[in-house]
Formats: structure tokens, sequence, C-alpha cells
DNA sequence: TATATATGTTAGCATCGGCTAACTTTTGAG
DNA sequence: CTCAAAAGTTAGCCGATGCTAACATATATA
């Protein structure tokens, strides 16, 4: 709809271009949740090893609230794209592309935290709403929030 | 992990409760996605209605920058759901329940888009970044948003 | 009104990311 | 050193949400 013949050719009105952009909104949601399973994983697994000195299923698996063969399917899938290296039974270590994806999730996880708190969000709300609205942040909108945070802090 | 045997109880560390909050926002955040086809569909059918008198699939499925087969599957979903309501080969409507959906789902979307625009971000990066993050603010953090959305508007 | 075009549905396929049950390997307590 | 418990994997299942190809229906033009 919303499409005429004209001369033989397509012609697009206001309303079709709204209807474009709106689908490049949602082809844009759709893509974001393509790579989120990636980034939540990478992430994780560079906390664990920060913390553990490695990163194991089990810890994986209880920190994301899935069962383990979840966890093994979804690290093969990773190491699949690159992003972890592991032999059998054993820990789980992020290539060097994994490291850096992961460096940008934590990144942008901690502006998006910190952005929350800094409008007067608990603590508890501002991690539950950040795991998901991460994955939807532009970059442009990332640094609206970072600064903000950084006024905040400025004016203590 | 984490976990040791003490006087034949399991016993708990910092580490433990961390791991278990974080296993909860993981499990919010799948949960969002479980309503997310629901909400982006009555959300958009109660704006062609309101634009166009009548939702039709062809429609739905340009907005959505998706194929027709997968919006007839969909909308049958969304019928067992009892959120919308509709005859074969027919135009689509929002059952009560549905319409209910649909303007929490708008407001929602108004909020947050207005909160980004508040924030100095471009109309386009707004609603694309909106698109996603809707469907991951809990009603605290909307809250915290139509604050600052006023605020901004109070002070022209 | 006849029929061509536009719209809608069905069937069948694929991938993703959950799960359980059953099995294997590693680890560590005695 | 042995062997039971913990951890990890495999196989097979499921539902959600995309797709294409083929078919059915509705609509609008000639
Ligand atoms: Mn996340
Ligand atoms: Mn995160
Ligand atoms: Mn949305
Ligand atoms: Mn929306």
């Amino acid at each position: 709809m919303t499409k005429l013949q004209i001369h033989g050719r397509e012609a697009s009105d206001a309303s079709d271009r709204d209807a474009k952009a709106q689908a490049e909104g949602f082809a844009t949601v759709r893509q974001a949740h393509e790579s989120e399973m990636a980034e939540d994983y990478v992430e994780l697994i560079a906390e664990l090893i920060e913390i553990q000195g490695e990163a194991r299923p089990v810890d994986i698996a209880e920190r994301l609230g899935v069962k383990p063969p979840t966890v093994t399917k979804n690290i093969s899938r990773l190491k699949e794209a690159g992003l972890v290296s592991r032999e059998r039974y054993r820990a789980i270590f992020l290539t060097p592309e994994g490291q850096k994806l992961a460096e940008a999730c934590r990144r942008r996880h901690r502006i998006v935290v910190a952005f929350l708190l800094s409008l007067g969000i608990d603590e508890e709300t501002a991690e539950r709403d950040a795991e998901g609205i991460e994955h939807h942040v532009s970059e442009t909108t990332l640094e609206a929030f970072e600064a903000v945070v950084t006024r905040a802090h400025e004016k203590h």
C-alpha cells in the first residue's frame, strides 16, 4: 500500500518514507538481538577471568541463570565465531577478537549503569535494566549518556 | 562453584549473592524478549488503525521489514494470546486487552523517544534506539525518564 | 463483468537458544 | 591410589521467529 503507479514508476509519499525508516529501526533491533548472546557471554567470561583467573562453564551457567548444556552449545558457537578458544573439558578463554568485544561491552555496560544511577535509579534496577538496554544503545546515545555521567560527577 | 558444605547446609558468600542477582537480571532480559514481538505488533497495529482506519498484513510487513508470511504467523499467535481479533483475509483489530497493551507500549515508546531527544540525540537515532530500549525499561526507570522530559520542557 | 494484479495463507525449511536425560571426564577426599 | 562426586558433553527435544515457493482469495481495472 501507499504505492501508486505513476508513469510506470513507483511514487513515494511522506508516509512511505516513514514506513521505510520504521522498518530500518526494527531491522536494527533484530540485528542487535543476533549479537546479544555473544556480547553477554564474552563480557561475563572477561569478568570471570578477572575475578577467578578462568571462566568455567559451571560458573557461566550459574551467573546467566541457564543450564550447563546451554552454555556448552553457545560456547561452541562463540568458538566457531572466533571469539573464544578452549579445549574440551577445560576452561574458556577469549581470543584477541573476543577480548576486544568484551572490552567494548564492559565499557558500554558500565556507562549505561552509571547513567541510570546518575538519574537516581537504585542499583538493583539499574543493573537489571542495563543488562537489556546496553544492546540497543548506539554510540551516539552512549556518548550522550557518558556526558551526563561526567557532568554529574563534576558537580559531586 | 562458590558453594561449600558447612554443617550439612549450603553456605553463601558475597560473590554468590552477586551471581544470583546477575542471573535474575539475565532472566529479566529473556522474559522481556518473550513479550517483544507482541508489544511491537500491537503498538504498530494501533498506529495503523489510527492512520488508516485498519491494519492490514501488507502494511504491517512493510513497516516491520519482514515478509507477509511472517506476519500471518505472528498475527495468529497474537490471536491465540487474545490480543487481536480478525477473520481470514480481513484486516486486523485489537481486542480490549490488545488495546490496553498497545496504549502502554505507545506511552513507553513516546517517553523513551522524548527522553533521548531531551538529551540532544537526533530524531533518527532516538527512534532507532528507542525501538529496542523500550522493552527493557522498568517502570521505575520510565518514571525517571519522564521526570527528566518534564523538567526539560519546563525550562523551555 | 471478466480477469489480471495485489494481497493473504499454507507448507516446509532453517537457525537460535532454551531444556532434560544419559553419558564421559576430571577432580578431589579418604 | 581409588573411586565417588562434580563438572562437562552429547543427543534429542521444543518453541519462537525468520525465510521461500506455491497456492488461494480479494480487489480493481479494462
Ligand atoms: Mn546484556
Ligand atoms: Mn552486560
Ligand atoms: Mn520495539
Ligand atoms: Mn515501539
